[in-house]
DNA sequence: ACCGCCCTTCCGTTACATCA
DNA sequence: CTGATGTAACGGAAGGGCGG
């Protein structure tokens, strides 16, 4: 926190060493360094030269790059002692071998970072595909419900109306699936998901349909 | 318990090299 | 030449260990 908001007044004190001439920057900071926070800015380094006139090596040699390799492999903590060890086993500066260290630990921590990304995106992915099936699902169960529920519909009015017409269509077969008897008290008591037996059981809409389907 | 010093790690950034 | 990308190096904050 405290940390990236210093940042931020570094990044505006970087701004405005873009704006100004090196030289009219580099005269400005210790002015300000005075009242807020001292920025201290890193020399350029053109043509290899580092800052105390020393030739700098720049790039890190194959060999090199893949002991740091084995060794960070091995262990990403780096003690002084090993520190030491590779430095001269490398013929680098302990704190080149440090700085390696630890920008290989940056790196090894946001490609760690990519790859649980990857792993969540994918089971996020995953879960979305199996919701919309399960959704459809739903849908084609109401609509298997919607029409058995026409069809109950359907056939308690026929039942009403072969009482008074004694039609030919009310065969066994229909016998068998019309609605049970639903006694002298006509529909007005009648429940849309309870029908009542002869035998006053009464099971419910769904169940009788399974069962006549069946029988 | 407190303080100052040293060392290390982490984070954000900068400077430079390399490549398309 | 230029913008994107990778990487060596830096600066600062924070935390731990240790002696005074």
């Amino acid at each position: 926190m405290t940390t990236s908001m210093t940042n931020r007044v570094e990044d505006d004190l970087a701004l405005i060493s873009q704006l100004y001439p090196a030289g009219v920057y580099s005269q400005m900071v210790p002015q300000q360094a005075e009242s807020s926070k001292p920025r201290r800015r890193r020399k350029k380094n053109k043509g290899g030269e580092a800052g105390g006139g020393g030739l700098k090596k720049r790039k890190l040699s194959t060999e090199q790059v893949n002991l740091l390799e084995l060794n960070f492999g091995s262990e990403h903590k780096l003690e002084s002692e090993r520190k030491d060890r590779l430095a001269s086993e490398l013929g680098l500066d302990p704190r080149q071998v440090a700085v390696w260290f630890q920008n290989r630990r940056a790196r090894w921590k946001n490609k760690k970072l990519e790859e649980e990304y990857s792993t969540l995106k994918k089971a996020h992915d995953a879960v979305i595909v199996e919701k919309c099936s399960l959704e459809s699902e739903v849908l084609k169960l109401k609509e298997q419900l919607s029409e058995a529920e026409k069809d109950i519909q359907r056939l308690s009015e026929r039942r009403v109306d072969s009482g008074s017409s004694n039609s030919p269509s009310s065969s066994l077969s229909m016998e068998a699936i019309d609605p049970p008897f639903l006694g002298g008290y006509g529909l007005e008591g009648y429940d849309d998901d309870v029908f009542y037996t002869q035998e006053n059981n009464y099971i419910h809409g769904i169940e009788w349909m399974t069962m006549n389907l069946y029988m």
